[in-house]
DNA sequence: CGCGCTACATACCGTTTGGTATGTAGTAAG
DNA sequence: CTTACTACATACCAAACGGTATGTAGCGCG
């Protein structure tokens, strides 16, 4: 009989690679990724310098993984998962999530901006494999909201001579362009304004809809 | 008589200090601030690292100059200095601007993004001094689209229920964003994809307009 | 000429960096 | 008990970093 290797476990398997990944986020997230410091990351996350090398080759595989488990995963909690509560016509649904996010800000997302913009900025042209992980998660995002907006158009709520794609990706950038703007002003309320003014286009794209900017709208139902 | 000092002046009196501004941009622009090397900027600018302690007190105030000096001379020069072509009514403005930015597109641009931008992320939560530099920066822009709004508006061409303030952060928003995601994607047709979008946003706030989303407008005269 | 000053040039320094080499405790298998 | 392997821990290293100390060429001036 051919004995196979159980390879059973009694820790939690990733216990020490999920305290990296978290610790490097939050180091990456403020300073960014080449500035921050393996022996910071390595303090915060509780481990030696022996753990990490054990874990991963070098460096730039710890920014990668960062990216493509830890990021990713904020940016679908954050603004896929509200998409699928099925709740109204696709331009509501697009408004909640913007109108959640607006609400639901916290000091450090002011200061800080967006996670995913900040490294796409920062790394997009120095390193290629960065590059894609990060474009992957972009993607994610705007498939995401380009799917809603076809839902829309199938449903007869939104235009039909909307792009999804192309109105995807703008919804995309405006939202990250606010994060980036409010971050150099620290300001939470210019974040807000934007990603009102934001709602404000996305309501125009509703089938019959006047598109007409005004301030202080009627809020979505959600 | 009194002999005052004349302090004229054979050489250019800041060709040292332009050639370490023009260097340090070149090297903040790929690699950021953090990241950029001293002895890589001086490389570039042909100096040695005595002329640049004799011109700054360390390397942040290069940086602060740089923002101050050169960033923000090339957003005037290329979002601020085209709206005062004084052709056309605000809104045409606006789009000629978003246009020509569109259409002058270098591949620099597309793989680097915004350098004002790029600054802000990087720097705005490490480093207050940077922080405002940047920020003024981002004041005028937004108070010079703030200003065509106003002047839409005194002349009946832009919708009274616009905020000039709070769509011209938008707006400046929306074009952050747009360079930001295509030097993610590495894409010089997302980045006219969204400042076309933004065109169209733009002249959804036209009195008596219906800011109606289309693909392919008619373009603006400019 | 010689003094003083500006505008650099050169050499050097302490610290921090990412990365490596080696050692070892714990565990499962034979 | 021995072997083998995983999952780390510790100590160390060469390179690069920003910054400083010191030297000096050239020019205006008296």
């Amino acid at each position: 009989m051919a004995t196979r290797r159980p390879k059973r476990r009694v820790r939690a398997p990733d216990e020490t690679r999920g305290k990296l990944l978290n610790a490097a986020f939050q180091e990456m997230y403020r300073h960014g990724f080449q500035a921050a410091s393996l022996e910071t990351i390595l303090a915060r996350a509780g481990v030696t310098k022996g753990a990490l090398y054990h874990h991963f080759p070098d460096k730039a595989a710890l920014g990668y993984a960062v990216v493509e488990e830890v990021v990713r995963g904020l940016m679908l909690t954050r603004w896929l998962g509200p998409l699928e509560q099925d709740e109204g016509d696709a331009v509501t649904a697009l408004r909640r999530v913007l109108r959640q996010r607006a609400e639901n800000l916290t000091s450090r997302e002011t200061e800080l901006g967006c996670p995913l913009n900040n490294l796409a900025q920062e790394m997009s042209p120095l390193d290629q494999r960065f590059r894609r992980a990060i474009d992957a998660v972009f993607e994610a995002w705007r498939a995401g909201f380009a799917q809603v907006l076809e839902r829309g158009q199938a449903e007869g709520t939104v235009r039909q001579d909307v792009d999804p794609n192309q109105v995807a990706a703008f919804i995309v950038a405006a939202a990250e362009g606010s994060y980036g703007l409010a971050k150099g002003a620290n300001s939470a309320a210019m974040l807000k304004g934007n990603l009102t003014v934001l709602e404000l286009f996305v309501e125009g794209l509703r089938e019959g809809g006047k598109g007409k900017v005004v301030i202080d709208p009627s809020p979505p139902s959600g």
